[in-house]
RNA sequence: CGCGGGAUGGAGCAGCCAGGUAGCUCGUCAGGCUCAUAACCUGAAGGUCGUAGGUUCAAAUCCUACUCCCGCAACCA
């Protein structure tokens, strides 16, 4: 069983572009997951509680409740529109949610991992937060953002998090695999001797924060985000769940035959949220080494001159106006094309359209166009195996070999934009055949009957394991691929069955029809 | 001395972990083809791989120092 899980974004506004990313790139993985033939489960959500989502609530007159239901509403919709297809749906206000979170809670509580303590500091009343050191500006002050800042003690619950950071010290260096890719782990190690010796504050008390579950044990105060949002990859995968609770059996989703549990994270929450404070809590709720899970860290997408994109910046890149310009086939394809998984790339709407007309519509549309269009013009739309083999034959088989393999290697790493390159290759490298071979030159001299069936065959063929290989990214582009080849079984095949034949000798082929129409920027 | 990432032909990137003739896409220039979504193919120009040292028969790749850019710096989603 593969299981992976996205960060739940939290509802306190629209979705924007980091957000489609993430979950596009979770949905590539679990559809080539089960391409590998495979089970897999894919759970993503939203995190629906905090603060900030109690003052824009306020700010607007609505209950918070209505409130996250209303920007939820625009996560589910943007997924349905990307062809992103998870399994279970998180949402932290789900009773059974708030259930699990409170078990936990009474079990650490029960082994002594929790314990009240006051603490004291500068407290702005305006942010309704505590300010650190860093809040202040370069005469030592706090600035007038802040508002009223006064000292005011707090008495709050505490997580004994020192207990659990030797270990995990040890764990991480012990297990390189957990930490994907390698070079955040130099970055959370350090991170980790930091925070040796400290504590994680759990709560918050009512009067500052009631939209939250209730602490079981002290109901004058309510969880803050770690025990709440990051329980979701557990909550919704089944843990301690009733069994009528209608959400998984945990047994049969977290480290089913000895496989961790994915967490697909962005680079920003990699230090302190979840390299430290998740993999600790498990840890103290007694997870076995065996059944902690991997964390792999993707990068983010920057607006062009390197800002980071939000709205705060005024650089926020609507994703479903995006799809809606320039449809979610280019949309899917760039977000996971033009980044390297796990580093940091820029967006740039100009490369999105050149992607989609160079690789998808210009290469492998037009080879899909130009094969179908000869077969149906030559041979009647009669595909023949043909024979014998020329050793352009032979290399083309061979070019489909090689890309296979490097896309295979590139996914299983989950590093889609090598794998895309790799069927770009093969592509690239059947246009050239058929410039060789000539089939319409081929055509003229019906002594060449064999010879150009052939070329024709080899040509569809390679379209055929194109889009069988494309489909994790652009699911509903292969399955038009396959429809136009009259193959509609190329949407249910396995990997390990991309043999060379997947047409059979005599197969009577579509007529093709643009799958990728270029887009034409209007000036 | 806080931590991490980056610096590769005009633009954007890969390669670096496991050293061995510098690669991809776009752009530019010159040809070719006509089956095809004005798509396709071939060829050319263009880089002393941030700087300075070191290791090595051999360094973009390993080591050291430095310069510049970006992000993070813990209870902040």
């Amino acid at each position: 069983m593969f299981y992976l899980t996205t960060a739940i974004d939290y509802t306190n506004g629209a979705p924007h572009i980091g957000h489609a990313y993430e979950k596009v790139l979770a949905d590539v993985i679990i559809r080539y997951r089960r391409l590998r033939g495979e089970e897999a489960y894919f759970l993503t959500g939203v995190d629906q509680h905090g603060q900030k989502v109690q003052q824009t609530a306020e700010k607007e007159g609505v209950h918070p409740a209505t409130f996250v239901k209303r920007t939820t509403r625009k996560f589910l919709k943007l997924w349905e529109k990307l062809g992103v297809h998870y399994d279970g749906w998180a949402e932290t206000t789900d009773p059974r949610h708030i259930a699990c979170v409170q078990s936990i809670l009474n079990a650490l509580q029960q082994s002594g991992q929790l314990y009240k303590k006051t603490h004291s500091g500068h407290y702005s009343v305006r942010q309704e937060q505590f300010l650190q050191d860093r809040d202040r500006d370069e005469s030592g002050n706090f600035g007038p953002q802040w508002g009223e800042v006064t000292v005011i003690e707090e008495e709050n619950w505490y997580f004994r998090l020192s207990d659990h950071t030797a270990w995990l010290k040890d764990f991480i260096e012990n297990n390189p695999d957990v930490i994907t890719p390698a070079f955040r782990k130099a970055e959370l190690l350090n991170a980790l001797e930091r925070s040796i010796g400290t504590d994680l504050c759990i709560s918050r008390p009512k009067e500052r924060l009631r939209w939250g579950i209730e602490l079981p044990f002290d109901s004058n105060y309510v969880t803050y985000v770690w025990f709440d949002a990051l329980i979701n990859y557990i909550s919704f995968a089944g843990y301690h769940a009733a069994p009528d609770a209608g959400l998984p059996d945990f047994d049969k989703l977290w480290n089913v035959g000895g496989r961790r549990a994915t967490n697909l994270i962005g680079k920003d929450i990699l230090v302190p949220a979840h390299g430290i404070y998740w993999l600790c809590m498990l840890h103290a709720m007694g997870f076995a080494d065996a059944h902690i899970p991997r964390l792999l860290v993707h990068g983010f997408w920057n607006s062009k001159g390197g800002d980071k994109l939000s709205k705060s910046t005024g650089n926020i890149v609507d994703p479903d106006a995006l799809a809606d310009t320039f449809g979610v086939d280019a949309l899917r394809y760039y977000l996971v094309r033009d980044i390297v998984t796990g580093k940091d790339s820029d967006f740039d709407l100009e490369r999105l359209i050149m992607l989609f007309n160079t690789e998808l519509a210009n290469e492998l549309g037009n080879l899909c166009n130009r094969a179908l269009n000869m077969s149906q013009r030559f041979t009647a739309g009669i595909l023949h195996h043909g024979a014998p083999l020329t050793a352009d034959d032979e290399a083309l088989q061979a070019s489909l070999t090689e890309s296979t393999a490097a896309y295979q290697a590139a996914m299983d790493e989950c590093d889609v934009s090598h794998a895309l390159e790799a069927i770009s290759r093969h592509v690239v490298h059947c246009n050239g055949y058929a410039e060789r071979m000539k089939p319409w030159e081929l055509n003229k001299d019906p002594a060449n009957a064999e010879r150009l069936a052939t070329v024709l065959y080899h040509l569809a063929e390679s379209v055929a394991h194109a889009a069988v290989l494309l489909s994790p990214v652009l699911p509903d582009a292969a399955a038009k691929l396959a429809a136009q080849l009259n193959l509609p079984s190329l949407t249910t095949i396995k990997l390990a069955d991309l043999r060379w034949g997947l047409l059979p000798d005599g197969h009577a082929i579509g007529k093709p029809k643009p799958v990728f129409p270029r887009i034409v920027v209007e000036e």
